[in-house]
DNA sequence: GTCTCAAATGACAATGTTGTCAATTTGTGG
DNA sequence: CCACAAATTGACAACATTGTCATTTGAGAC
């Protein structure tokens, strides 16, 4: 591959000039500019981004490691589709920063992640951005000052980070039922060691109670033992439960909108109509799934793409000096209320 | 950041017995090695891949791309998610091998491709893998004797290529069917404007004629105008038109699970049972989706992770200097059936 | 002790680029 | 046409590494 004294010799100046045109620098007669281009043109040189990044100590990559870290469970369900996003919604903010990507994913151990980390080194990647599948703590082993952003997950150390304001997310859910007339809400969750599910049911309580309703018609199942991905039975006895009370709740709010097209699915088998004798909500907003349903589900977004931007933003916040204000708690991304066809109006 | 010379003065060696410690040559002594290693890791030394690389003319840096490039639809459905198992796969190979992934998606023209291309070859990948969201022929820009490997996608210059083998999937599953004691069979596919769709109905067919079925007996529905994500209304009335005939199929495949999804619903609601009246088998395997069935699907996998891993081993291969025999055809991995719960045995 | 040969190590150039600073060219006013 | 400043260009070192080849070290044989 041609380099820099080839394109030199071809135009007729010297390396420096070269140089200084592929840097875009001032001070270059646009008939030198001109007689430079060609000959790169000519050659099909690309510049040795090593060679540059060795010189200039500025490498243009940023690294991007994927995984789970913690020891939790892995959940097969989220796994995977998050970090799409996350990745995608970084690697636009490189695209557009003229930086480039690498990636790696790391199911393993901390300590492969660690060496995962050495190899990004040597090729002085400028930052790295850990994105874990479901919002989570970590402890992600990294030096002092190395710049590192964590998405979907947070560590102890108060490393910079972005992650999904779940409690908003489904207060806003909450308030919204509550808005729509409906006073007697279910809430069935996520297990509760997951980190979402402790918030969410937060922004549901505070939802309830910001809308004044009475602590007895406020309802909520989450426990260890129900897990949302258990066979199908599991829901449909918590459901018949609810279903023949003797005020049976008139909204439900599931922890993911998985759940929630199984309850319908269970509602519809019932003869129970929705929304016209049951609301539902959602929660994740997993487009892919609700285009087939034949009720469009109302739900919550999981920002993924925000939280993928807003972690590139920060990222490139700390390698251009600036240091955010309050940087030593995480970010939180607001999700957003997107009502379709399955919460009626009383 | 340390470098080799602050290495070779703290063990108080040469710089090239650094190097010669760290690219793990032979003729070390066992004492020196020790030394030098000590000093690496007081000094938390790394390499600078970028200033090796320049040596060496190998950086270990794969690039991959993915995204649509021909002006087909873009489907939103199947975007994304098979990209990931892709990239995925890919990204595994490369731990394996030590190489490093760069990784950009170009949702754009062509022009926009070439431009990564060229940012690529600045950091002297060795080789890169185009990923397209679904079978197709594409045109990827690069020069003659490039190492590129298309997946999931092919052109028409006999790029190396690795794509799914759509007519054998959807043969297997015919002959599954067939084997089942099905003797009166409907396929209801994809948009024919798709390589998949062309390709799978071939599979459908001759997996009924091998089978020796009545040729009034097969059925199939693929139209232009029908597309498998427009209301739930098509689909219906297609469906309705089918179980209303004099002898209608015990079988149905669908062109791809969520179609299989909603055409059980549909099912449920007309009062016909599955297995037991109707038998059903979807394609993709998407996992996500079945685990929440009531009625597990049985089904086609599309193999997307062998096909990443192919690609890379494809691509491994040309970096090998191996040349493939008959690498002008694109490889064709298989589909497997998975059987579960929505296919009787007559 | 010293000779021989292989093993181990080092000196130095080369890789492709940019930073520094000096040299050259160009333009302007007298 | 000249002096002088500004604009433009170039020579050379430096960056962090590896390849080449020379030198040193050490072990075994005489």
């Amino acid at each position: 591959m041609a380099n820099i004294h080839d394109v030199a010799q071809l135009a007729g100046v010297s390396i420096k000039t070269v140089s200084r045109v592929i840097n875009n620098e001032p001070s270059i007669k646009d008939t030198t500019r001109a007689k430079v281009e060609a000959a790169i043109k000519k050659l099909d040189y690309r510049p040795h981004a090593g060679a540059r990044a060795m010189r200039s100590s500025k490498s243009g990559i940023i690294g991007m490691i994927t995984g789970v870290l913690s020891a939790a469970t892995h959940d097969p369900l989220e796994s995977g589709l998050s970090a799409m996003h996350l990745v995608r919604a970084v690697q636009e903010g490189c695209r557009r920063d003229g930086r480039i990507l690498m990636i790696a994913d790391s199911p393993g151990s901390s300590e492969e992640v660690a060496e995962l980390l050495r190899k990004f080194q040597s090729h002085r990647v400028e930052g790295v951005i850990y994105a874990a599948d479901y919002h989570q703590q970590v402890l992600f082993p990294h030096s002092e000052n190395f710049p590192l952003v964590l998405a979907n997950c947070f560590d102890a150390m108060q490393t910079p980070a972005v992650v999904p304001d779940d409690a908003q997310g489904q207060e806003i859910a909450t308030r919204y039922l509550i808005e729509q007339g409906h006073r007697r809400l279910a809430y069935i969750g996520l297990p509760d060691n997951m980190v979402a599910s402790r918030l969410r049911l937060n922004g549901f309580l505070k939802g309830c109670r910001e809308g004044g309703l009475d602590d007895r018609a406020i309802i909520w199942r989450q426990t260890k033992e129900f897990e949302p991905w258990t066979p199908f039975a599991d829901l449909q006895a918590i459901l018949d439960e609810l279903l023949t009370r003797a005020e049976p709740p008139t909204a439900f709010c599931f922890g993911n909108d998985l759940m929630a097209m199984r309850a319908m699915a269970y509602f519809k088998e019932k003869g129970v109509r929705i929304p016209d004798d049951i609301s539902v909500i959602g929660y994740d907003n997993d487009e892919m799934l609700i285009r087939h349903m034949e009720h469009a589900l109302t739900t919550v977004t999981l920002p993924y793409r925000e939280i993928g931007l807003e972690a590139y933003r920060c990222l490139d916040g700390i390698l251009q000096g600036k240091h955010d204000a309050n940087a030593d708690q995480p970010r939180r991304i607001e999700s957003e209320l997107i009502r379709r066809d399955t919460v009626s109006h009383i």
